[in-house]
RNA sequence: UGGGGUGUCGCCAAGUGGCAAGGCACCGGGUUUUGAUCCCGGCAUUCGCAGGUUCGAAUCCUGCCACCCCAGCCA
């Protein structure tokens, strides 16, 4: 967004000189997820780079479902994945694609590569196919169906598109080199029997191509310049190049890799987030503590934060993982700027304002952001009782205690000065009421007296508050790398990352928002209405992300 | 042990032979009716290691080390 050109990337000083030497006049790339799952963070990552770089340079940047395997695919994934992308705010060009309305191409051109000797229908098994793969440090051997003739192989193939064979009882395979160093270059398959229903094309195919054999030409097919993808795809691209050297494609588009977004304290993998919803350890994939796309919007995370942190995170060809206090800091710096402030009692404590007589129904007037007063401003409702948090207050405590102690004063925010001369208990010896003094004429400025407060805390009129329940989410996993090799990360789960609390009380304007909107709760953090549960008779918040604490961290509570 | 990658501050990351950007985190100090925000300052004599080339190297050469990916009819 700033001055984006002195720093750039390495995908940007490509397409900066493929568009100086002439080697593209345009700039097409794309985003092409597998409808298998939900997108996560890292997903975030590759959408903000395809995306990012289409816009950058005047290019446009296609949304193209990768959909060859209707084994695990579904139509429930193709909505959401559209829904994410859009809710990130990117817009693809043109309609959504989709690798399967180019299944009838792809076709073609594999009896082309039949007829032309560079392909074959191969009848090992799957075992045996492995066996005759070889490893990684032995080549393997030849396919004994490896020299049927052009003629025989058509036909085959030709059969297994009519449905004619079991699945898994035939393959088509490249004709490259058995004994080729890189694996994917060992004859690799191109199609596969897999007798199902497919959720774009019916049952129009008994067979379904590759990762392999599909991607490069539907790049070729779209016009794609330059086709981005993860690290661990490298390897493949010598197989990529091969295909579209082998093939009478219309245009020739290049494979660029970059590493992969992993963040500290969360884990992205699909199968271990499918575990967690399926092992009811969150509430679902749009669960506020899931790193899912849906997680972080039910959070309240924007997606102007998101993107923000993939522009910080950056993007280079080495595999890290970034600290979540980034992500953090980029919710806070865009919440911080636009988020109406209001203020939630979490655990009340009720104040009784002894010289403020009961009839008092005040309305004081408090802005909505302090930093922008184009937000206009909210009324507070104010009388003779009312809550603070039972954290701010104290019988007594030494001077670096700034809120209110027993004898001494502290402001209420957007309010008046008080200061507490008494305390009630309960049976059992808990103090359950705090009875204080207002300081007259302490609104809007410092006491007569010229005795100031020790600082300033938030509160709520009893009397025009009104109950909600508030959830408190914290990372999902302890441990910096829950991931990582040996780590059981089921065994990492943070035991407090949500802890609800159901009889915090709120201002009115906290009452009357929508479902979606976002607050700081002043001194506390940033919270969102749920989106799906909040109404203004039964209010519920999620928490965000919480303010930065020096205090706290410092040790501050003792 | 085959092939492909990557190693610059605790984390991310610029840098492409001329004398180590930036962000996050952290540590000081200031402002403040949010212990927030904001502001100011600090934070790699050194670029995985060892040699070499050069007036000069994180950048070039050689060797070594560490880590990541690849043996799905997944993507």
């Amino acid at each position: 967004m700033e001055h984006s050109k002195s720093t750039g990337n390495f995908l940007q000083t490509i397409i900066e000189e493929d568009l100086a030497s002439g080697r593209v006049d345009r700039v097409v790339t794309r985003f092409p997820p597998e409808p298998n799952g939900y997108l996560h963070i890292g997903h975030a990552k590759s959408i903000s780079v395809n995306f990012g770089l289409a816009e950058q340079f005047g290019g446009h940047c296609h949304l193209r479902f990768d959909d060859t395997n209707p084994e695990k695919e579904a139509q429930e994934y193709i909505d959401a994945i559209q829904e994410d992308v859009r809710w990130l705010g990117y817009e693809w060009q043109g309609d959504v694609r989709y690798a399967s309305s180019y299944f009838e191409q792809l076709y073609a051109w594999a009896e082309y590569l039949v007829e032309q000797g560079d392909a074959y229908v191969c009848e090992l098994d799957a075992d045996q196919a492995r066996e005759f793969r070889g490893t990684l440090t032995e080549a393997g051997r030849n396919s004994p169906y490896r020299e049927r003739s052009a003629a025989e192989n058509l036909d085959l193939l030709r059969r297994m598109r009519q449905g004619e064979f079991a699945d898994g009882t035939r393959v088509l395979r490249a004709k490259i080199d058995m004994a080729h160093p890189n694996m994917n270059m060992r004859d690799p398959i191109l199609y596969r029997i897999r007798k199902r229903h497919h959720h774009q094309t019916g049952d129009a195919w008994p067979i379904y191509p590759t990762y392999d054999f599909a991607h490069g030409q539907e790049d070729a097919i779209e016009g794609i310049t330059h086709s981005i993808c993860t690290l661990e795809f490298e390897d493949h691209r010598p197989l990529y190049d091969w295909f579209l050297d082998h093939l009478p494609v219309k245009s020739r588009p290049r494979q660029y890799e970059f590493g992969r977004l992993n963040t500290s304290y969360t884990v992205t993998s699909k199968r271990k987030l499918k575990q967690l919803v399926d092992e009811e350890v969150v509430d679902g994939w749009d669960d506020p503590r899931m790193p899912t796309i849906a997680g972080l919007r039910r959070r309240g995370v924007t997606p102007a934060a998101i993107r923000r942190f993939c522009d910080m995170v950056g993007t280079s060809r080495a595999n890290g993982v970034a600290d979540v206090a980034m992500l953090e800091h980029a919710i806070r710096d865009d919440l911080n700027e636009n988020a109406p402030r209001a203020m939630c009692v979490l655990d009340p404590l009720k104040v009784i304002l002894t010289n403020i007589d009961d009839s008092v129904n005040d309305l004081l007037i408090a802005p909505r952001h302090p930093g922008k007063p184009e937000l206009g401003e909210r009324q507070l409702p104010f009388s003779r009782e009312l809550y603070i948090d039972a954290a701010d207050f104290r019988e007594e405590a030494n001077k670096k205690y700034k809120r209110l102690v027993l004898g001494k004063r502290v402001r209420l925010r957007s309010a008046c000065v008080i200061e507490a001369h008494d305390v009630v208990r309960n049976a059992a010896g808990e103090i359950v009421e705090v009875h204080a003094t207002a300081i007259a004429n302490t609104v809007g400025s410092d006491p007569e007296d010229g005795v100031k407060p020790k600082g300033v805390i938030h509160w709520v009129c009893a009397r025009g508050g009104s109950r909600a329940t508030v959830r408190l989410y914290d990372r999902l996993f302890r441990h910096p790398a829950p991931d990582r090799g040996d780590t059981d990360f089921m065994a990492q789960l943070n035991p407090d990352s949500l802890r609800i609390v159901d009889c915090a009380i709120i201002e009115p304007a906290l009452a009357v928002a929508s479902p979606g909107e976002r607050f700081q709760f002043e001194r506390e953090g940033y919270f969102v209405a749920d989106s799906m549960e909040h109404s203004a008779d039964s209010p519920v918040y999620n928490l965000t992300i919480g303010l930065r604490d020096v205090w706290e961290n410092a040790g501050g509570a003792g």
